[in-house]
DNA sequence: GATTACAGTGTGGTTAGACCACAGTGGTAG
DNA sequence: CTACCACTGTGGTCTAACCACACTGTAATC
């Protein structure tokens, strides 16, 4: 066994144990080494790793945001996986944004109506009719959808749901530009985010998991990926 | 930006046009390092986390299996990455047998007939009815769902389906031990598999669906996982 | 006394250079 | 022809140093 993948086991399971939670400090990177008598070259390598999967953050300096922390974001992390994935020609966009309608639809349908996270996706919906331009749309436009998936409960499903749209986002977002009329497709998509909400709000997850889909479908389909064989 | 992080920019960079390809080799670590001007250290760190999301991997020696080669196995380091937010208590175990419910149950809807993959899970069913060891029954079990899954034609579902299943296994390994009797659930697990082939090759997708979703529930509750709110 | 300036401390970030184990390659002695 | 062995290039590991950074405490200054 490689030596950084000994300090990998020996941070997992101090997570396993409890001894290191979310929020708390690793030891210094000089005092690791010297505690499990390994260079501090295989340490680094390690927080690397951690770091890669959302697991933990480093941050030089002193005081709050200083030393390397533990986190929990494993979206950002899965979402750069699958990016590269895609970049090796290995995961096709379609199959990307196939499966992101298969989360993010069923997520609709089992929404818990009442929860803090529909109120911050409706009030997302408003600061998006203000919305001075088009990256700011899409900002928010990530930021509700992502709240609506977490009103299902499953954090597993948001996480995922997450990663796969950062993963082709960069893609995408190059193909916004190039879209006939913005004006008109940024008031069609506020439309059916509104009236996938409504549906949610009554009880409706049926109704509110074909908008999601077709939603999230006709958008990828305007703006012309999924129909691409050879993306990039 | 950190340097490492340039590296990787400029190997995602060889991966989106083609220079560099599924199979392919990366340049030495001493002749990448020269060539973009940095350490060998940092070339290093980039490679450990292509390594840890499954897109390279790194052998010793001279030969075929020797240097640095592109690979496409995102199941593995997704699994990785789940079972360390796992650790952390950020993932519920419930939430992860929720999605994989979800995902190998409309994979087993459109599960295509005919393909190839559909006849290797019939021949694993076969090798499962005589393995030997619990180990080997659940190694080629795990080979059988994977393989269900690639017949609907979804690499990433496949991929993350995988990934659901590694990111719980030796949490979930360790208590089939436990089991009452384990010679009927493995009876009972053979019975549920081939039913669900059945149904699969009837085109019965529906019905393929409802049995896969009975079928991991079924073991999990049995095997008490998701019902115990604090794991590990 | 309050404020400012600055050295001190500990953090991760980066580098250079060395040595190791490994696995093929090719020459050489038998 | 065979067996041996030095050679070469790969990743794996380690050491020791230096840097930038951000806070902390102290001391000089107003």
């Amino acid at each position: 066994m490689r030596t950084h993948e000994l300090v990998l086991q020996w941070i997992e399971k101090q997570l396993s144990d409890g001894d290191l939670a979310l929020g708390g400090r690793l030891p210094g990177e000089r005092a690791m080494a010297e505690q499990l008598q390994v260079s501090r070259t295989s340490v680094r390598e390690a927080v690397r790793i951690l770091e890669a999967m959302g697991v933990v953050r480093a941050g030089v300096g002193s005081g709050k945001d200083a030393g390397t922390v533990v986190i929990a974001e494993p979206g950002s992390a899965l979402g750069s996986t699958l990016r590269l994935h895609v970049a090796t020609r290995h995961l096709p966009v379609a199959d990307i944004v196939e499966t992101r309608v298969l989360l993010e639809s069923w997520a609709a349908e089992r929404a818990k109506v009442g929860v803090p996270e529909l109120e911050e996706a409706a009030a997302l919906l408003d600061h998006m009719d203000a919305a001075p331009d088009i990256d700011t749309f899409l900002g928010l436009d990530a930021r509700f959808h992502v709240a609506l998936a977490q009103a299902a409960g499953n954090a597993v499903v948001s996480a995922m749901m997450a990663s796969l749209r950062g993963a082709i986002e960069n893609y995408a977002g190059e193909l916004t530009g190039n879209l006939p009329d913005w004006d008109a497709t940024c008031a069609r998509l506020r439309a059916e985010h509104r009236a996938i909400l409504t549906a949610v709000n009554n009880h409706d997850g049926g109704k509110a998991a074909e908008l999601v889909a077709a939603h999230i479908q006709g958008f990828y389909t305007e703006a012309g990926v999924g129909s691409d064989p050879s993306p990039n």
